[in-house]
RNA sequence: GGUUUCGUGGCCGAGUGGCUAGGCAGCGGUCUGCAAAACCGUCCACAGCGGUUCGACUCCGCUCGAAACCUCCA
């Protein structure tokens, strides 16, 4: 039980055992950027949380294949031309070639991504890559009768669907609702009814991305691309479908539609959905100008930042709450969010400080701090319930308590207890969490062997009691943002 | 209006029918040339009203409030 992973699919909204299809594979999609824009928070929150999903599954040793797409083309714009393509319409704007746009954005969107330290998943397919796929799902789709053609445009037939299967299924609604609900907008008069949703759209005389297919020259629909590439990359019948909370509705319920009359069953077997960021409580969006980019984040040039906040400190900020709560962005939390990690990078430090001393005075050599197992099982189990960051997260503190009283002389822990404990970080710090020290990479010899020389020449006007020299040299490696701390055991150094 | 998810201490954020979440901030100590860090101790909770129960922050109902989705959006 405890060694097992619990999974909450929102298709039960139930946590349920983690059963893989084909062990020891596992397949996993999760819904990525439509690239059109530069990515911000909101971005960041589902490629955190299923890169947490990615790692831990290899971790336990599956043999993970993780597709994640890239939408450049195929999303409406339905307050603009109808039946436009929200990349093309941009592109005409600043009168540059649609697959300019997305392959500029999609670059940012990795910078970014590798920024954050999120792994690229196995595959990355772009959906004006897999046009022909689509276009056979739709004809799938026709040929199982669950589609009509409208001059030239395939629309999903939802009323012929919910005979037979329940469209509605993961979001909870109830088709009558849907047909009450939906708002008819201009140029739906095509549709058989408002519900149903495009499979293909005929292109507009002025549309510049287009394709073509056996009904019309035009364009895919929106919920079509996953569909098509997820059951190409990972098979009719894969593990996890995962996205933010916001496509629950109507994107996956779709995309379960499109499956099961294309394929005659459903392709997924545990579904997992990310909530959302809010600013002072609201979802950030464009139009309510308040979203902050990635790059103002690391910058801290945005107006609502009191100052920059590294990527370090915005995936720990992330994985210290549950990946199905919103969390609430501030000032405030961010800065706590960073002296926490802080806190845990420096233990980590410590730790590895006093294994390196090991030649030392003699540790006793065997007997096992027991919390120390039981703190490796208790991260394990925050893990397999469902994912438990921000629990893994109070267990590693517990473990810096452990290292902080040690090499404060508190306690005495024995060589195999440091070095247990140094695999505990190394497994879940570093590996799960994937969170890194970001004080200087390079030339990380360099500026420690200096370091250790200032020290050595701090600590000899120390013994004299120079403390005027002592002073100046830790006030003005203060002012380079480096700090000195002064132990029991001679000084140390970190970044501030 | 419908669907879904929530309302936890100064801030963020877990969790549970009776047993300490954790981080940040505050307070008191220990240590220290001073400082920082660290360690120990400590204050501040479970939106409101009913109900079930030996006992509810945790279950049920209602009220109030918030968010997401229902139209592209992570």
């Amino acid at each position: 039980m405890e060694n097992q992973l619990y999974i909450t699919n929102t298709l039960s909204r139930k946590k349920e055992l983690f059963e893989p299809i084909n062990p020891p594979f596992a397949g996993m999609y999760v819904c990525g950027p439509t690239v059109y824009g530069d990515p911000h928070l909101g971005h960041a929150r589902p490629a955190i949380t299923f890169d947490l999903v990615f790692r831990y599954l290899l971790h336990l040793g599956y043999k993970v294949r993780y597709v994640r797409n890239i939408t450049d083309v195929g999303h409406l714009v339905a307050d603009l031309d109808e039946g436009d393509d929200k990349i093309a319409v941009k592109a005409r704007v600043e009168q540059l070639e649609p697959m300019e746009i997305a392959q500029f954005y999609a670059d940012r969107y990795f910078i970014f991504m590798d920024s954050l330290n999120v792994k690229r998943p196995s595959i990355e397919p772009r959906a004006s890559g897999h046009i022909i796929e689509q276009i056979n799902m739709v004809s799938q789709i026709v040929e199982a009768g669950y589609a009509y053609i409208e001059n030239g445009s395939v629309y999903f037939d939802i009323e012929k669907y919910s005979k037979s299967y329940q469209y509605g299924k993961l979001s909870g609604r109830i088709l009558d609702d849907l047909m009450t609900n939906t708002r008819v907008l201009e140029g739906q008069d095509e549709k058989h009814h408002p519900a149903d949703f495009a499979l293909w759209k005929k292109a507009q005389p002025e549309h510049i991305m287009r394709w073509p297919s056996p009904w019309s020259d035009g364009f895919p629909g929106w919920h079509l691309e996953c569909s098509a590439m997820s059951t190409k990359y990972l098979g009719n019948y894969f593990d996890i479908h995962g996205g933010g909370m916001d496509l629950l509705f109507p994107h996956h319920e779709s995309e379960i539609a499109q499956c099961q009359a294309a394929i005659g069953h459903e392709s997924v077997k545990y579904w997992m959905h990310n909530n959302m960021v809010t600013i002072q409580g609201q979802k950030m969006g464009k139009s309510l100008g308040n979203f902050i980019t990635l790059e103002e984040f690391f910058t801290g040039s945005h107006r609502l930042l009191d100052q920059p906040y590294s990527p370090m400190t915005i995936r720990f900020f992330i994985l210290q709450a549950h990946y199905g709560s919103t969390i609430d962005f501030s000032n405030d939390a961010l800065a706590a969010a960073e002296k926490g990690m802080k806190k845990l990078l420096a233990a980590y430090n410590t730790l590895s400080g006093m294994l390196s001393q090991q030649d030392g005075p003699a540790r006793p050599p065997s007997p096992v701090d027991k919390r120390i197992p039981e703190l490796r099982q208790a991260c394990y189990a925050a893990m397999n319930d469902d994912f438990n960051s921000p629990i893994l997260i109070a267990n590693l503190f517990e473990g810096v308590r452990i290292i902080n009283s040690a090499a404060d002389k508190k306690e005495v822990l024995s060589l195999p207890d440091l070095q247990q404990m140094k695999g505990i970080f190394d497994t879940f710090l570093f590996d799960i969490l994937g969170l890194k020290d970001e004080k200087g990479s390079d030339q990380g010899a360099t500026v420690d062997g200096l370091m250790q020389l200032i020290l050595a020449i701090r600590q000899k006007s120390r013994e004299t009691k120079d403390w005027g020299t002592s002073d100046q040299i830790r006030d003005t490696l203060q002012k380079l943002h480096i700090i000195v701390k002064d132990g029991k055991e001679g000084s140390t150094w970190g970044n501030e």
